[in-house]
DNA sequence: AAGGCGGGGTC
DNA sequence: GACCCAGCCTT
């Protein structure tokens, strides 16, 4: 029988503590379905702070679960541009194509429900239905697990079956017994993000200090226990910056990536990642020999990707059809690009002024 | 069960 | 450097 959660202590402090976020509900702003739903999906493996000023953006060009459902693709990519897990941003967009379709434009309020939504998974769908409709849904989170492993003195790995089993359990009974899921299952959240964090803890500041297991045996720097992760490749990535001039400046050739695999769908100037592909050849160009513009590193979770940016100037030839667009570089704010390719994009153009 | 999927914050 | 982040999907 595990130690009772001090689930009083803990509301009464996030009452104090929480830090506003302009999805949730508070006395003057009734739960918004919808702007939980996007701010959950963008919550996925990425910090609330950082999340902010993405969260505002989107809803102001997609107000409602209408507006993105009506969406086209590339605008939804463009405003999740520089966020990441570009995947997130698709499954939101065929989410708010379910709900329009299949629920009347009601975000459902049944976790069970809220599942099937493609990018909805056991937390999302928790999330949801107790943040935005106070039903008594667990969740576990990073937070939540971290929390748990503490004061309950969980000595397995938290990302082992059996350990996430009691994890989900725990969380099940603590915030059925709390009376206030939307409130209860945030608090836990917010106190693994402003107290129990990963390191430099501030277990004097905690609410749950009195009955915190790991305090009391001396393992809250050891908790929680994960399994080791595998190290990141080193890769070289091949970035060929091919402009043809015209009268009224540069225009360089876009082409978008494949909807599986790193940044998905997301727009690029070609690029070789494997040897010495013949990019300008399998487009249907012929270009002059490539200029060196930059080199940089780019690191990903499980890569660290060499970017060597080249650029060359078409001299004939005719582009295949639907392979890519020619654009200025002052005319990108339409075509979404990931964080390297948006890099390399300043460093021509920095090298045009120069030249 | 394990690996892929971004980018940034923090120490 | 290493670790982590309001995880999910595929194989």
């Amino acid at each position: 029988m595990p130690a009772d959660f001090p689930i009083s202590k803990l509301l009464r402090w996030f009452r104090h503590h929480q830090r506003p976020m302009p999805w949730r509900p508070t006395a003057s702003r009734p739960a918004n379905p919808y702007h939980v739903l996007v701010s959950e999906a963008m919550l996925q493996q990425t910090q609330v702070a950082t999340v902010i000023p993405y969260f505002e953006r989107f809803i102001k060009s997609f107000p409602t679960v209408d507006a993105l459902a009506n969406a086209d693709e590339q605008a939804v990519l463009t405003r999740w541009q520089g966020l990441g897990y570009y995947r997130r941003a698709r499954h939101l967009h065929a989410a708010a194509k379910a709900v329009v379709k299949e629920h009347h434009g009601q975000v459902p309020d049944r976790a069970k429900t809220l599942l099937a939504l493609p990018g909805v998974g056991p937390y999302t769908a928790g999330a949801v239905a107790s943040v935005a409709y106070d039903t008594p849904e667990p969740i576990v989170d990073g937070n939540v697990a971290r929390v748990y492993a503490r004061f309950y003195g969980l000595h397995d790995a938290v990302d082992r079956p059996d350990t996430l089993k009691t994890l989900w359990s725990l969380a099940q009974t603590n915030v059925t017994a709390s009376k206030s899921p939307r409130d209860f299952n945030q608090s836990v959240m917010e106190l693994g993000a402003l107290v129990c964090t990963p390191k430099k803890t501030t277990c004097t500041a905690c609410p749950l200090k009195q009955a915190c297991k790991a305090l009391a045996e001396g393992t809250v720097d050891r908790l929680p226990v994960k399994t080791p992760k595998k190290k990141p490749t080193a890769v070289t990535h091949r970035v060929l910056a091919i402009y043809r001039q015209t009268q009224r400046g540069r225009r360089y050739l876009f082409v978008q990536r494949p909807a599986q695999g790193l940044w998905s769908r997301m727009w690029q100037f070609p690029t070789d990642e494997t040897a010495n592909a013949d990019l300008a050849g399998d487009l249907g160009l012929k270009i002059a020999p490539p200029n060196p513009v930059s080199s940089f590193t780019h690191l990903t979770t499980h890569r660290t990707v060499r970017f060597n940016v080249e650029q060359a100037r078409v001299l004939s030839g005719r582009l295949l059809p639907q392979a890519g667009v020619w654009r200025p570089l002052n005319r990108l704010v339409d075509l979404p690009l990931a964080k390297p390719q948006q890099q390399a994009a300043a460093q021509v153009a920095a090298t045009h002024y120069c030249a």
